[in-house]
DNA sequence: AACTAGCTCAACCGCGAGAAG
DNA sequence: CCTTCTCGCGGTTGAGCTAGT
């Protein structure tokens, strides 16, 4: 008969976490480890849900997560996933390491969807505004869909390999105009991502600095990070290569802080022509 | 100084997919 | 095979902050 519900709603805490609640989540999961969400309030002596829970870890308690502003760089990766995959921002994420689906979803939604519109781009089809209006005049063109199937070097950068999803769904235009026409329909598995080595060797050939609003904009609640000891037995499998008894300071520093503060992308012009075929 | 409007982002909600019983 | 649950995702909300008047 199932299971038992994932939590009672009632009794339960609700609305921004306190620090000490912060501090017995983390506590928890650095000594056990992430295992069954649902168990977790209970065990770590939590009234919250696990959702809860969870939700706070992976967007907030993370050691692995940088915080503050997305550097340029980072934001150029988000606009060129996001024409490839839309509003998916776990995915987007994924290839952003220490950055979450949340704090990626709330950056496009503020920052980045302004800055689109400002530079004359519409954030949702990622076309010219001028040419996004014209279409929403216009009477709607019926698109024929075709399938055209992949080239290899595309196929191999395929992040979750499908046996079905191997071909590509192009919108194809009962009309002449080219532009307005190719309307690229990526499946999820389909789109053709860097793979995380090719990503490190974009890393490892630019210019590595520590940026100052990833590294010293840490919210103060979480301040008490920095005094937390790790267990001698915790491994960071998930987070990592460092070995045991690193303190979160290097863990964060070694691996992941400067991983993508790349300074040397001042402008927009690559990303344009890369994406929009503007500049 | 007081009020208001706009902005930011942490957290919640509801849903779907897949797993478990 | 069906029901129930867990997990993860994307959309939305609202408290707190800031800038403008």
């Amino acid at each position: 008969m199932g299971r038992q519900p994932c939590c009672d709603k009632v009794g339960l805490k609700k609305g921004p976490w306190t620090a000490e609640e912060d501090r017995k989540l983390m506590n928890f999961i650095l000594t056990n480890g992430q295992c069954c969400w649902r168990a977790v309030p209970k065990l770590a002596g939590l009234l919250r849900c696990g959702k809860s829970c969870r939700l706070r870890w992976t967007n907030y308690l993370r050691p692995d997560l940088k915080r503050g502003l997305l550097s340029d760089y980072e934001e150029k990766m988000v606009i060129d996933l996001h024409s490839q995959l839309g509003n998916r921002w776990s995915k987007i994420a994924s290839h952003l390491p220490g950055r979450t689906d949340n704090e990626i979803k709330n950056h496009w939604n503020t920052h980045i969807k302004k800055k689109l519109r400002k530079m004359g781009i519409d954030p949702l089809t990622h076309k010219p505004l001028s040419i996004v209006e014209q279409e929403d005049e216009e009477p709607v063109k019926k698109l024929q869909k075709v399938q055209v199937p992949l080239q290899e070097p595309v196929k191999k950068t395929l992040e979750e390999p499908s046996n079905t999803k191997n071909m590509l769904t192009l919108e194809e235009p009962q009309d002449d105009d080219q532009f307005m026409a190719m309307n690229l329909d990526y499946g999820l598995e389909d789109v053709p991502l860097m793979d995380p080595e090719s990503l490190e060797l974009i890393c490892s050939n630019s210019t590595m600095s520590s940026s100052t609003s990833t590294s010293s904009n840490s919210s103060n609640d979480s301040s008490f990070l920095k005094d937390l000891q790790f267990p001698a037995d915790f491994e960071w499998s998930d987070y990592g290569n460092s070995s045991n008894n690193e303190g979160v300071d290097n863990i964060i520093e070694n691996n992941m802080m400067s991983l993508w503060d790349v300074d040397d992308f001042s402008s927009w012009d690559l990303l344009l022509s890369s994406t929009f075929g503007l500049v």
